[in-house]
DNA sequence: CCCACTTCGTTAGGTAAATGACCTAACTAA
DNA sequence: TTAGTTAGGTCATTTACCTAACGAAGTGGG
């Protein structure tokens, strides 16, 4: 494919931030001259990446045509590998969504709760098979992003895969042809609460997620901070309990702001007048919403652990916003809570809760595939 | 001042990364053609940012002239507002040091090692008038950074000096008329690991300052991690002891990890056999490294506490390498036991003890005041 | 010392991209 | 209708590069 002008790539990217435009809006915006972004238009809808799209009316004098991103410029492809259940969503490179459909993970390893990546991708695999038929003609499929429950020391398949787990896995998928990348969960849901939830417009934040596992994703002018080899977030390993006094544990930190472990302290607590102890993250915030004291003490307490990991990321980084997501983290029983452990810090801060979902995850990875692919398009 | 073309930015941007260069060097750097680059260079020249400065010679074929930033270009100030003692230094715009001079601060508040930005600010002025006539010919003042002790929610002095602390202070040092920034000195002190000490290279790493104070800066790509509203690094604000029994401290990590809680902890265990116990940080580290068994033991224990700050940092944000530096932090003793920590976790990550020591900080001011001046001649 | 060879730096001529100036088309308001 | 305004196209011109060619200034071999 022959390669665009420069103008016809600056014209592409600004119709990619505003979804629709005109060509008069275009010219302002970039301070070209009128010919240069007629030309450069032209160029763009030749190859079929942009097409009119009605026009502007009511104004005084005459109406401008509008433009937006055509079915040439193709589709993308995110899907999450997920540890109970995946799911895949295509987007158009114009932004707009195609499909999006799920399916539980099926295997002894999932119902435990444990990873098992080529059980997932197994059903993942089979998903996408009956699903890709489905979308018709929508141009080319320019980029796909798989987000895993992992750490992702390389986001490039081709080094990746030397780790025989990530070949098993990316063999079960049986993808279509097409560029590739991989993305820790985590950062997949974060980059999906900056384009489509609450963090929305945010020049940073931070993005916490608690529910089964615990983790945090960090995002900087729209980037994802991934570290030096992927690491960025992986909270998981913080050692626990930081104590002067007591020896700490590898890997404390996930058992404690775990779900599992939550449920486990709950029980131990649990005073046998107040019937069964509650055996989901769900029941307890349910309970406790309900005004059962033995649920809300389990939940403040557990809302001042999380509200104390926030601190820290706070006092480290200062986001100036945190979200707040995951099956626990989501709850507004914790917000108020991690409110009140951050109430003791001089610094300025902004906590929201979550409010896009299980879908997060696949919808962040679908955003991240759609920004790959218009980056590719526009600078190579 | 009329704008410089395309090019002229870009060879003065090539320039500045090799300091020294000949026009066929640049040229085959940069892709651009051997006429381009003279026209680009004759531009710069006549307007005195860059000179003539030798030629390369013992090669065959006709011998290149070398080419460097000019005296035209001029220079700039870093200057630390440091609690006990301030410094000046002056760079050209050519990265070479004009002069670097320091004086003490001699005040009540200085000694008891309480921040007094005024009485820091009026020595510092002093040494500056004294100093600025010495520079003799440099060519144009193009930009003052200030470093300070103090937590910089604005890096522009006119946002900045409507706190009245910091308008007070910029009237205590009456700077020559100039561009000005505003920068915490940890900050500045990391941006000097980054360009002349130990994290020379490195795509991004963290900066742990433990002396008096405890701090942390992060450098990514070369720039700052300033955070939404400068907080960022600001590890001290943390509440501590983290642990689920008792109740944390509000800025209790400073408490913990500063110099002089070491000591005092360090006085209570002391047994009565060995005698006094140390005075200093320098003097506890001097007889932990002399065998002194208390001494050792303070300073091991030390160590895991920096150690598990680290730890914080490094799983959360994966730097690759993290700099050890400050009064405390930059002793090899240190950095041992800290290593040690670390080794309980998985992230790869490498640690490294900082080897500028006190004027650190100053020339990390030097550096940002060469940046940002080289930014406004090139980008505008 | 002379001469072949290489590289530097300048001059001349050519080209692609973007511009400004100008014109026509199309729409609104009165 | 008509006046006023904005969209969109055409074309000569400018800008910012490039390649080609050549003299200048070095090196190394005979």
């Amino acid at each position: 494919m022959t390669s665009l002008s420069t103008s016809a790539r600056a014209v592409l990217a600004e119709l990619t931030r505003r979804g629709r435009a005109t060509r008069p809006q275009i010219s302002q915006a970039l301070g070209l001259s009128k010919p240069t972004v007629s030309t450069a238009m032209s160029e763009l809808e030749e190859l079929g990446l942009v097409r009119e799209d009605g026009s502007v009316q009511g104004h005084t004098g005459r109406s401008a045509l509008l433009w937006r991103i055509g079915e040439g410029a193709g589709h993308v492809l995110g899907v999450d590998v997920g540890v109970t259940r995946t799911r895949i969503h295509a987007h158009a490179l114009s932004g707009e969504r195609l499909l999006g459909v799920s399916r539980d993970v099926t295997s002894p390893a999932s119902r435990s709760g444990t990873a098992d990546l080529t059980a997932s991708a197994d059903a993942a695999g089979a998903l996408l098979r009956e699903t890709l038929p489905r979308l018709g003609d929508s141009g080319p499929l320019r980029q796909i992003v798989i987000a895993l429950p992992t750490v992702v020391t390389d986001r490039d398949p081709a080094a990746a895969s030397q780790s025989p787990e990530v070949h098993d896995m990316l063999k079960a998928l049986s993808l279509p042809q097409a560029p590739l990348l991989l993305e820790n969960n985590v950062n997949c849901a974060a980059v999906a609460e900056g384009n489509l939830g609450v963090a929305q417009g945010a020049a940073q934040f931070a993005y916490v997620q608690a529910g089964v596992r615990i983790g945090a994703a960090l995002v900087l002018g729209g980037r994802l901070l991934r570290g030096a080899s992927g690491w960025a977030g992986e909270v998981a390993h913080l050692p626990f309990p930081w104590d002067a006094g007591r020896e700490p544990v590898p890997e404390g930190l996930e058992r404690f702001l775990g779900a599992e472990d939550l449920l486990l302290r709950t029980a131990a607590a649990w005073p046998a007048s107040e019937g069964e102890p509650p055996t989901s993250a769900e029941e307890l915030f349910r309970r406790a919403g309900e005004g059962c004291p033995p649920a809300q003490r389990a939940v403040t307490e557990h809302a001042t652990q999380v509200g104390r990991l926030v601190v820290a990321v706070v006092a480290l980084l200062d986001p100036g916003l945190v979200v707040l997501g995951g099956g626990v983290g989501s709850n507004p029983l914790l917000v108020q809570g991690v409110q009140e452990t951050l109430s003791t810090l001089s610094i300025p801060v902004e906590i929201r809760r979550s409010g896009l979902g299980a879908t997060a995850t696949v919808e962040g990875a679908a955003v991240l595939a759609r920004e790959q692919a218009l980056h590719r398009l526009i600078h190579a």
